[in-house]
DNA sequence: TATTGTTATACTCTATAACTATA
DNA sequence: TATAGTTATAGAGTATAACAATA
């Protein structure tokens, strides 16, 4: 079944999308042992380089309404990675820090993640990652 | 707010999922007024250029199951873009085509398209978007 | 008045498993 | 036995609107 693509492999935004799925994918399988997403472990990378940061400020970070983040923290506060504590400074918002576990689990991820970029890099034959990452930059603007 | 990103800037996979989201965005403002998805888009594409084929044949292509297909169909035909013809030579499937009027929005989407390409493309400032192409095909592999 | 976290609700996308009708 | 389409069901991920507490 010879399938006609069309003009869908001369758009940038297919050839995106393809790479995207498939960088998620081989991350999926890297972690399998640790069931963590690629979103996730964003977020924990974030609250470890910004702690005492409130749910509205990360949720502002990663591009999500706050009430999506609020789902998201619970998951990872009922895993024991995150934990919600009173914000000194302001009595409406929590001050995010990563627990004993959280920051031992992201130690061990950190790794695994270089590893996955590793490979990933692998499949571009010799071309420059830093090349792919600054032309990605500007699409992203 | 300086939000510290840590070791999320080195990555291929974060820039890969913000440029996605930017094109994905882009997308979905020029076509605003025919309140299509990039996916509907590329599946409109497909049928156009291999009319007859089978519901099952276009989930192997776009890469979902086939019971992911069928509310995607639903859709389309709901909307009158897309009949479901028996094939006349297994009369356990369709065959899928576009109606007329599914073939009068794709010839209006697709210079829209191009038009968001090229837009997507000027941010590129000069770089040749061949170039980013010829690069995530390597890494969808 | 505005912001923080929350809830209720809904919609999309996706999958698995089981069913039927055909092959 | 295997495949095509369907249904039922479930789980992410996302959003909007409204609310209480606090700023």
């Amino acid at each position: 079944m010879e399938m006609d693509f069309d003009l869908l492999p001369e758009l940038l935004g297919y050839h995106l999308r393809r790479a995207q799925v498939a960088v998620f994918n081989d991350f999926m399988r890297s972690m399998a042992e640790f069931q963590i997403t690629p979103g996730q472990f964003g977020i924990l990378v974030l609250i470890g380089a910004n702690e005492g940061l409130s749910q509205s400020a990360l949720a502002r970070a990663v591009g999500v309404e706050r009430s999506t983040m609020v789902s998201v923290m619970d998951n990872l506060e009922r895993r024991g990675l995150v934990a919600r504590r009173p914000s000194p400074a302001d009595r409406r918002s929590y001050a995010l820090e990563l627990t004993a576990r959280g920051r031992a689990l992201l130690a061990e991820l950190k790794p695994r993640v270089r590893e996955h970029e590793a490979r990933i890099a692998r499949r571009l034959g010799g071309r420059d990652p830093a090349e792919l990452i600054e032309l990605l930059r500007r699409i992203a603007g």
